[in-house]
RNA sequence: GCGGGCGUAGCUCAGCGGUUAGAGCGUCAGGCUGUGGCCCUGAAGGUCGCGGGUUCGAGUCCCGUCGCUCGCCCCA
């Protein structure tokens, strides 16, 4: 095979034959979202670059090393009087963007609490493997304006009712608290740590000993071998929190309690991005191989603070569309859903083709699926042929038509057009006067019984 | 960034170091005049990822390279 262009590493051509099944995902997804008052934001495919390093975090392995640059054409790179300084990324999560566009068109003054939701693709620099890619899509939510554990318990309830519904079996929920920025809460919990790790620093693998200077939390989330022992053993994050923070996580367990949620906690359980507070939880697929998340969440108070605005609590989670669709058990009638026609139009000579493409264009202006073949001649120079009455039939079936119109020289000397009945093999004479009006009335009939 | 596996037709894959590299599916055409599904026949389609090496001889063995894939890291 010649050289060819291939797609870029880590992205997927997603094919016709696939697109249905995306298509259930996000419909049932936004039906979730409407169904509990979340309202659809879009927000640009790329932000700047100083947008995650300030929430996400700039220690974060997104930020350091997996966010995608875009910049000013070749043209434009070098010159003085180019103006923008700023740095712009692929976005490489969904929270802040949209934190991002609440604050600047100030939703927030005009409702105390926004609920939003988004479908919308992201983009890490990273090695692809089995459900993880350079380009995945998202569909999230996040809710800001109120820190009742409550809304907590909303935010994790409508991605169980959305996953449940997707049909995916074996979906657990992890869930812990990471306290929030009050001295005698996290910062505390972090200092323990802090100390009970350096006591322990010759365990670590060389990752977690540098993360003793970056971030302390998430040596508990190490899968090295040698590290887990200790991390095990380490302080436990609940047995730190403020008394507000025990209360709010303790509620947010009621709540779910009482909607059915089965959930654990998960006190490794830190997550990566540097704006979460409070409330954290994953919903994990056993069975996905190693990326067996898909949805992550959190309660992200400090987020809306942190870009410039008023102190705003937010809850919100990120759930992986490919994932789910790794996840989701085949439905049989899933792979044969090949579009279906109503009339396939079969002209036998071009002469008969141009009545056919009239035809053709009037059915369709009655809400008639139609088509016909359009293979080129072999002999395109002088013969009238096109592909054989035999051949345009089998294109028919193939293409699951319900009636094919036949014209050839029979029909165009003497004004009909041959319908044929694929289903029940009959076949009939229409006046090509009426021809439109009685197929559309036929194939109305085939689609709605009681019309006939 | 680091490991493992794999690259043969559009797709899924056979192919013990030895002639002109195969199958199934798909595509196209035919099976007497203008009629579909099944069946039968035939055709098109491959620089065996690329480059080097070993050998009388390489799709097959070795090295490199690129790509894909799985895993580590991290995350959805």
């Amino acid at each position: 095979m010649r050289e060819v262009f291939r797609r870029p590493r880590g992205t997927q051509d997603i094919l016709p034959d696939q697109v249905s099944r995306w298509r259930t995902v996000e419909e049932k997804f936004r039906h979730w979202c409407g169904l509990y008052g979340y309202w659809e934001v879009r927000t640009p495919a790329f932000e700047s670059r100083a947008l995650f390093e300030r929430t996400v975090g700039d220690a974060t392995d997104i930020v350091e090393k997996q966010m995608f640059r875009v910049g000013p054409p070749k043209a434009d790179e070098g010159r003085p009087e180019q103006k923008e300084k700023e740095e712009w990324v692929l976005r490489p999560e969904g929270t802040a963007p949209v934190a991002r566009a609440v604050l600047e068109n100030g939703l927030l003054s005009r409702q105390s609490l926004v609920k939003l939701f988004y479908v919308a693709a992201i983009f890490r620099y990273e090695r692809p493997q089995a459900g993880r890619l350079r380009q995945h899509h998202q569909c999230g939510v996040e809710a800001l304006g109120s820190g009742d554990p409550a809304l907590d318990a909303e935010v994790i309830d409508l991605g169980w009712n959305f996953l449940n519904d997707c049909h995916i079996e074996g979906l657990s929920v992890f869930l812990n608290s990471i306290g929030c920025l009050q001295p005698e809460c996290r910062p505390r919990y972090r200092q323990d740590l802090l100390n009970y790790f350096w006591q322990k620093e010759s365990l670590l693998c060389k990752d977690c000993r540098r993360r003793l200077q970056s971030n302390p939390l998430r040596i508990l989330d190490c899968k090295e071998e040698t590290c887990q022992p200790v991390a095990r053993k380490a302080p436990k994050s609940w047995e730190y929190l403020c008394p507000a923070c025990q209360d709010h996580f303790s509620r947010l367990q009621d709540h779910l309690s009482g909607m059915g949620i089965p959930f654990e906690i998960d006190g490794h359980l830190v997550r990566g991005l540097d704006y979460y507070q409070r409330t954290v939880f994953e919903f994990r697929h056993m069975g996905l191989g190693a990326q067996n998340t898909i949805l992550g969440g959190g309660r992200y108070d400090g987020l809306i603070e942190e870009l410039g605005g008023p102190a705003t609590p937010g809850v919100g989670f990120g759930c992986g569309i490919e994932r789910v669709l790794l996840a989701m058990v085949p439905t049989p009638n899933e792979q044969e859903q090949s579009a279906v026609i109503d009339v396939f139009v079969a002209p036998l000579t071009k002469a008969a083709q141009k009545e056919g493409v009239k035809l053709l264009s009037a059915l369709r202006k009655k809400k008639i699926a139609a088509d016909m073949d359009y293979s080129e001649p072999k002999n395109p120079t002088g013969t009238e042929e096109l592909r054989s009455l035999k051949g345009q039939m089998r294109q028919a079936h193939k293409r699951r038509a319900r009636l094919v119109i036949i014209i050839g020289d029979d029909e165009l000397t003497r004004n009909f057009l041959t319908v044929r009945d694929m289903v029940e093999h009959r076949q009939w004479t229409v006046a090509f006067g009426d021809a439109v009006a009685k197929i559309t009335a036929y194939i109305l009939g085939q689609r709605d019984p009681s019309l006939r």
